[in-house]
DNA sequence: GGCATATTCAACCATTCGGTTGACGATTTT
DNA sequence: AAAATCGTCAACCGAATGGTTGAATATGCC
């Protein structure tokens, strides 16, 4: 039970995988193209995808010989109701989401793809 | 800027982490009360106190020979609202959070005093 | 069949992480 | 002043993390 939050947690920890989050939340995405922006190997990436599957936050489901990744933005719930504890926040700000949105895609832009 | 959300989630990976917040909750504590429960060294408390103050989640002032540890609810907001644009959650659903709780501090209870 | 594409596997490497222990500095108590 | 308490520091350890490369496994195309 907590070890679903180790997971989510630290699969959210990284940079890259939190890139890989926000692009899926355009459109589903095969492991290539997935890894196209990013300047690092695409087993690397495919690493990151596994981690990212085992902790539920995405899926693959392999359609001939690609492999596509879906978000699972469910997998989120758990955490993000063991974070809704600390304090009140706002009930879903969604503007404050999409200005922090726009910044983190801005500044991928010259670090990542 | 992306940094803070490096910080703020890997600081929530560690379940010892989660279970100081969730301890610091109730009220402030002194490091060695924070310590008390765990059945590990002080100075390992020592050290993941220093990770939770450097991601901002809590604070720490010394008052005559003893730390005391405050939350820090705020650092959380921008982790949250990130989170919160995968998926439309439920606007703050305090009794999915109280069972949460529940369940987290039942669990720890073999080694809470 | 034979070749190209898509993805993972396996072995390796450097760095970070979570923990330990023992010494240490600062403060309070007696 | 001496002793006890509070907390950190420093050095060390094993295991996990994030990356690399090269070979291996499917699958699709000509």
């Amino acid at each position: 039970m907590s070890d679903d939050l180790d997971a989510v947690f630290s699969a959210l920890a990284d940079p890259t995988r939190r890139a890989i989050l926000t692009m899926l939340l355009e459109d589903d995405m095969a492991v290539t193209d997935v890894a196209e922006p990013f300047e690092m190997s695409l087993a690397a990436i495919s690493k990151h995808l596994t981690i990212l599957t085992r902790a539920g936050l995405i899926s693959q489901e392999k359609r001939g010989r690609v492999k596509w990744c879906k978000l699972e933005p469910d997998a989120l719930r758990a955490a993000s109701v063991w974070m809704q504890g600390f304090g009140q926040f706002e009930p879903v700000n969604l503007d404050a989401f999409e200005r922090f949105l726009d910044a983190e895609l801005g500044e991928s832009e010259d670090s990542s793809p």
